[in-house]
DNA sequence: ATTCGTTGTGGTATCGATTTCAATGGAATT
DNA sequence: AATTCCATTGAAATCGATACCACAACGAAT
C-alpha cells in the first residue's frame, strides 16, 4: 500500500487534479503549489510511472537494440544514448541480439508491447531488408548499418570513404598486396569491403578478402589460415576492433612480427590499440556522436513526422601509429 | 488507435477476461485458447505493458544502476544480467551514476516511480553507508562493492584475499619493494588496499599506496609522478583495470620498461592485457558470473523477502603473464 | 451595469489491462 | 433423481495517474 496522488491531495487540502498539475507544471498558483510540494515531501509521495504511462499515453522510454553491448563500440554508443536519453526525461530498455535474427524479432516485439517512443536499433542485414517503421508504430533510427535506401532514418560512418583512406594510408606506405577481413552479419561488413575493392581496384591492383563469423576465436584461426598460405598479403584491413584483435593474435602465433612482417590497421580507436606495443594503426569511429546524433534525430523525427527518411553519414578519422609503419617494433 | 484486449475479445467471440486467461495461461479450454489464438494473430494485438503493469502491481522490470557501464567489468555484469533477466521475463533498465551521489540519488528515485522488483547496484562508498533496502521499498543486490555488513545482499569479489594473491605472487618473483594504486571513490579499492598491506606486513615489509580518482588520465599522471620519484618500487600493483591502463601509459612515458624496470600487475582480466607484449599479469574476476549470481541473489530474495541478508563472496583467479616475469619483453 | 476573458480549481471519465466474484453447465456422487 | 462439485466463462471493479470539462472569482472592456 504505497502513497498516491489522493493522499498527497487530502494532506495538501486540494483535490487530485491540482497535485497532478503541481507535478507537470500545470497553472497552479504560487501558494497552493507551496502547500503541495511540502505534502509530498511530507508524504514521500512518488508517482507511478506505470499509471502515468497508461493515462497519458506516452511511455517516454526508448528501445535500444544492438547486437552484443560488449562490444565498445555499442558499449560507448549506448552511454550517449543513455546520456541524451535521461536528459530528456526519458528511459532506455537496452537489448543484446547477438547478431540472431530471430532474437531481433522477438525484441522488437517487445519494443512495441512498451509502447516505446523510438527505437535505436542496430539490425542484421535480414533484419534490416524487411523493417518497415510504419507497420512497426513508433519511429526508428538505425544506427551503424543502414538498411534499403530511403526506408528508415540511420546514422552511419561513411564505411567505404573510410575503407579507402586505411587502403590509401597502406598503399602510401609502400604496400601492393593488402588483404582485407570483413564481418559476415551486417552491411558494414559489405561496405567496408566495397571501398576497400574500390580504392585496389582504381590501382589495378588485387583486393583479396575474407569474410568472417564476428566472433574472436572464428576470427583468430580464419586469420592464422590465411596468414600461413603462400600468398599471404603484406599488410591487412581488418573490418572491426574485434577482428582487429583476432588479426593481432593470429599474427602472434603465427611467429609473423607486425609491422615488420605484417602492416595491420583496422576500424575503431579501442582503447587497447593505443597501448599496444608501438600502437595500432585504426580509423576512429566518432561512437559518443553516433549515439548522440542518433538521438538528436529521434527526437527529431517525433517532432515533424512527415519529414523524409535522412540517412547522417558520419566521416572517421585515420589515426596512424606504429603498426604499419614498416621498421617500428610493435 | 490501437488493438487492445477487447477488439480480440469480439472477434474471438469470446470476453476480454478470457483472452486475458489466454495471455497468462490461466484455465481455459483448449478449444477457446485455439479461437482466442487465432484472433490474436490476425488482429496483431501487443498487449499494453503499462496497463498490465498497473493492473497487476509487477512491473517485471529490474534495475541495473552502475557508475559507468564503459568499464568493461559492468560491461560483463550488464550482459549476465540482462541476459539472466530476460530469460526470466524481466526488463533492464540501466543507469550511469559516475560515482557521483547525487546522480545516485535521484536514480533509487527513478528506480521508485518504475516500481523496480528488485535494483543491482554498485554504489559509491558514501550512498552504501546510508542505503536500507527496507525504505526503498524492495529488494537490492549490491555488486562490486559492499556496505556495513549484515544490511543488504551483495554479490562480491574476496578483494583482499584476491590482493594478497597478487603481492604472493610478486613476492615470488623476487620482488621486496611493492607500490599499490587504488580507486579512492568505492570500498572496493580500501578493501583492496588492506589485502595489499596486510600481505606485506605479514612479511616486515613497507606497503606504499596512492589512492587515485578512477579516470584514465588521472591515473597516468599521478603514476608517472610516482614513478620518477626517487623511492620508486620496483613493482606496481594495480587496483583495476582502469589504473592498471593507466599505470602502464606512465611507465611508457617516463621510459620505464615493463618487466625489465618495474614488473606491473593489476584487477580485471580485459581483453588488451592478453594481447599487449608478453601479456599482463592479472587477477581475473569472474564478471558473467558476478551478474549471474547477483540476479540469482536478487530472484531468491523475493521468494524468501524474510531471509537475512547475505553476502556471496566469489574468488578472482591469478592469471600470470608476461609483465611479472622478469627478464622477458614486452 | 453587463459582458467577456482569464486564471485557478475540483469532479469525473478514462487509459487497457487483470482480478474477483458470480453464474453456468455437465459430470460425478449419493 | 437430487445434490454436489469442478471446470469454464462473463460482468464488473480496480490499478493510479492525467485529461477534459464545468465553474467560480475577478478584472477589463463595452
Amino acid at each position: 500500500m504505497t502513497i498516491q496522488i489522493k493522499d498527497v491531495a487530502r494532506v495538501a487540502g486540494v483535490s487530485p487534479s491540482t497535485v497532478s498539475r503541481v507535478l507537470g507544471n500545470g497553472p497552479v498558483s504560487a501558494e497552493v503549489r507551496k502547500k503541495v510540494e511540502a505534502a509530498i515531501k511530507a508524504t514521500g509521495y512518488r508517482p507511478n510511472l506505470a499509471a502515468r504511462r497508461l493515462r497519458s499515453q506516452h511511455s517516454q522510454t526508448i528501445g535500444l537494440v544492438v547486437s552484443d553491448i560488449r562490444n565498445p563500440f555499442f558499449t560507448a554508443v549506448s552511454r550517449a544514448v543513455e546520456d541524451a536519453a535521461y536528459k530528456a526525461g526519458m528511459r532506455v530498455i537496452l537489448c543484446n541480439t547477438d547478431e540472431d535474427a530471430g532474437k531481433e524479432a522477438m525484441y522488437l516485439s517487445l519494443m512495441q508491447e512498451e509502447r516505446v517512443t523510438g527505437l535505436i536499433f542496430a539490425p542484421t542485414r535480414e533484419t534490416a531488408e524487411t523493417l518497415d517503421s510504419n507497420k512497426l508504430g513508433f519511429p526508428v533510427v538505425l544506427i551503424d548499418r543502414a538498411g534499403p535506401p530511403g526506408r528508415n532514418d540511420a546514422v552511419v560512418l561513411d564505411n567505404a570513404q573510410a575503407s579507402e583512406i586505411l587502403v590509401e594510408h597502406l598503399l602510401s606506405q609502400g604496400c601492393r598486396h593488402i588483404g582485407g577481413v570483413f564481418g559476415n552479419t551486417s552491411t558494414t561488413g559489405v561496405e567496408r569491403h566495397a571501398g576497400f575493392v574500390a580504392a585496389l581496384e582504381r590501382r589495378g591492383l588485387p583486393a583479396p578478402a575474407r569474410f568472417i563469423a564476428p566472433s574472436l576465436d572464428a576470427a583468430e584461426s580464419a586469420i592464422r589460415q590465411w596468414l600461413v598460405e603462400p600468398d599471404r598479403p603484406e599488410a591487412l584491413i581488418a573490418s572491426n576492433g574485434l577482428l582487429l584483435m583476432g588479426a593481432l593474435k593470429a599474427a602472434r602465433q603465427a611467429k609473423i612480427e607486425v609491422p615488420r612482417d605484417l602492416l595491420l590497421a583496422g576500424f575503431d580507436n579501442d582503447d587497447w590499440t593505443d597501448i599496444i606495443g608501438s600502437g595500432m594503426t585504426v580509423l576512429e569511429q566518432p561512437v559518443y556522436e553516433i549515439g548522440r546524433t542518433a538521438m538528436a534525430m529521434l527526437m527529431a523525427r517525433l517532432e515533424s513526422p512527415e519529414l523524409l527518411p535522412r540517412k547522417i553519414v558520419l566521416s572517421g578519422r585515420l589515426v596512424v601509429r606504429g603498426s604499419t609503419i614498416a621498421g617500428v617494433a610493435t
